[in-house]
DNA sequence: TGCCCTTGCGCG
DNA sequence: AAAGCGCGCAAGGGCA
């Protein structure tokens, strides 16, 4: 057997490679033994776009560390296979690794559902250091926690895979991908670049555990909920969602013909694809004048972003280049449809379903987030949301909270002209347009904006109207809201960070010159105090009805559920009951709707 | 080709 | 006194 004898953050540590046929299992037995917790990892193949869901995606090793040692298991070994199963099905062990990643092989591999005995160090990071995104990777965690030896494993099996694609490809270099692609399938099993960066890692995440439970500013309660809220993430990726193959094709087609089609015509006439950034040179040679038209910020050049082309039909232009505008006023309006459906037909895996991920802790304030496609941003408007349907025989409903962010923040500052409005079922944005005497888009306009920390500019800006005029309506706001005004100022004095109603911390952070962005925390406080509450109904739902697995997709004050065909009436009161509540004194309230499009069949739109 | 940044836009 | 908040993704463009 190799054994690495190593150092990892200047303490000992051990990493055992069985050779396939040569595994110990006494030995492993006693270094990992059932009942214990361990930092958990696994090596695969390159991940395509479809992750682990991939058909083509395969594990070849696992790895279990203590705080000291690690054991590599080549799982082409049946031996070491079965041992691996034996120890990942003990429901007495737990596990710790980073993101979602190793739980999903898991369970994709072999059937084993960990989830509720792995605790994601990615999620702990995140709550040790909220401001800190993109950063929370296992190493540069590992570096900054004094253990760079993982960084430097790293970079060897990247020396490691480029050598072995050039041995095979005359010396070629390759791209990136194609040289991760061919070194993670090929590089033997038993290397020991490769053993050693795989065994490192576990004991890494083991250590990493508690030093980033340590350094965190949460209660405990918080960590507990958190694992659960991640639990449920893990759960929703793995189920995916199913995709209607018709209904995105034929979104696809329609849309692509068109953007072809005049794309294509754009090109003909002016040797410039649609999107090039030049194409305005061209429209400027017939007759553009682009003195007062929209510009690009960074270059300067008119911009054809937004409804911009549309000014194009405004000016002098010959025939020619009207008819080039048109095209791009018609291409621009299908683009965004091609792209997308594109893009859910790339994650499309052949169980007929997306698996996106759900990053169940992913901003400052705790939102969640959701990548690959990305489903919390698709457009309400239009038929893109139709392309997921739920399980056969299910139907999607879906709950919102109702202005759960103003009647959030009208709680927290006991602003109590709009808490009686809240009780007496008015309108938060009618009173405001009532008590400024402007308006009420305006009104509503200015709602948000407060709420969010801006001011006059970016009323200003934002609204279209004078400054002057902006400058009013905030001082009347705050003269109006004495209670939010005292609120907000309570919390700029707040510099280190605030903390939610769940006692949840939520630092303050920093502005590009550096300074602390403590206008910010009002908004903070109200937006992951609505996470918080979000999180709450999720956990009544359990709770009560033990029905969270129900949930098919959280969108930030809306949870959208999947319910058996025969049982809808039952959910839907569910939802509804664990969505209503009094939060200090404030009614939040929400109702749920059944999801059925106008030929009865259940898609994640309106009718 | 690869990396990094900005802009614009969808959602809340 | 003033300061719009949080995300992810595509595309463009500078730079090595």
């Amino acid at each position: 057997m190799a054994t690495h004898q190593t150092s990892l953050g200047g303490r000992a540590a051990v990493v055992h490679a069985p050779e396939s046929g040569s595994f110990d299992a006494d030995a492993f037995a006693h270094d990992i033994a059932p009942g214990g917790f361990y930092g958990l990892d696994v090596e695969g193949v390159y991940m395509s776009e479809r992750g682990q869901f991939d058909d083509d995606f395969r594990i070849r090793m696992i790895q279990f560390g203590t705080v000291d040692t690690a054991w590599v298991l080549d799982l082409d070994d049946p031996e070491q296979d079965r041992a691996a199963q034996a120890l990942l099905r003990d429901e007495s062990t737990w596990f710790c690794s980073h993101t979602k990643m190793d739980t999903l092989s898991v369970r994709v591999r072999w059937g084993i559902d960990i989830s509720g005995r792995n605790t994601d160090t990615h999620v702990l990071a995140r709550m040790a250091a909220p401001d800190e995104n993109a950063k929370v990777d296992l190493k540069t965690l590992a570096t900054r926690y004094g253990m760079p030896e993982l960084a430097q494993a790293d970079k060897a099996l990247d020396d490691l895979f480029l050598e072995l694609y050039q041995d095979a490809h005359d010396g070629k270099k390759g791209t990136i991908r194609s040289r991760a692609e061919y070194g993670w399938a090929t590089v033997p099993t038993d290397h020991p670049v490769y053993t050693l960066y795989a065994g490192l890692d576990p004991i890494a995440c083991r250590r990493l555990a508690p030093m980033l439970v340590k350094s965190g500013k949460n209660p405990v309660h918080i960590l507990r909920t958190e694992h659960w809220v991640s639990r449920q993430a893990t759960r929703i990726v793995y189920d995916g969602m199913l995709v209607d193959q018709d209904w995105t094709h034929d979104l696809l087609d329609t849309n692509k013909r068109v953007t072809d089609e005049q794309n294509a015509l754009i090109e003909d006439v002016t040797g410039y694809k649609a999107r090039s950034p030049k194409l305005w040179t061209w429209f400027d040679d017939h007759g553009a004048d682009f003195s007062r038209f929209p510009k690009s910020s960074r270059t300067g050049n008119p911009s054809f972003e937004k409804d911009n082309p549309k000014l194009l039909l405004d000016m002098e232009l010959d025939a020619e280049a009207r008819k080039v505008a048109e095209a791009l006023i018609e291409f621009k309006a299908h683009q965004y449809a091609v792209t997308k459906t594109e893009e859910i037909l790339k994650r499309l895996t052949s169980d007929g379903r997306v698996h996106a991920n759900l990053n169940s802790i992913e901003a400052v304030t705790a939102r969640m987030s959701s990548s690959g496609p990305n489903l919390q941003n698709l457009p309400k408007k239009g038929p893109l949301r139709g392309c997921f349907i739920p399980d056969p025989g299910h139907v999607l409903i879906r709950s919102d909270f109702e202005q759960v962010e103003l009647r959030v923040g009208a709680a927290l500052a006991g602003e109590w002209r709009m808490i009686d409005v809240i009780h007496a079922g008015g309108d938060l944005h009618q009173l405001t347009s009532d008590e400024l005497n402007i308006p009420r888009p305006l009104a509503k306009m200015t709602n948000f904006l407060l709420a969010y920390g801006g001011g006059a500019n970016a009323l200003n800006r934002q609204a279209g109207i004078p400054l002057e005029q902006a400058q009013g309506i905030v001082a009347g706001y705050r003269n109006t809201y004495t209670q939010i005004q005292r609120l907000t100022r309570r919390m700029a004095g707040l510099t280190e960070g605030i903390r939610t109603i769940s006692q949840r911390w939520v630092p303050v952070t920093l502005d590009s010159a550096g300074n602390p962005r403590t206008y910010a925390s009002v908004n903070y406080l109200i937006q992951s105090s609505a996470r918080d509450l979000l999180v709450h109904s999720w956990k009544l739902l359990e709770t009560r009805y033990g029905l969270a697995d129900a949930i098919w997709l959280p969108v930030h004050d809306e949870l959208v559920v999947q319910a058996p065909e025969d049982r809808v009436d039952e959910y839907c009161a569910a939802l509804s009951d664990c969505m209503t509540f009094d939060f200090w004194g404030v009614p939040i309230e929400a109702e749920a709707d059944v999801l059925v499009d106008a030929n009865g069949v259940s898609r994640w739109m309106d009718a």
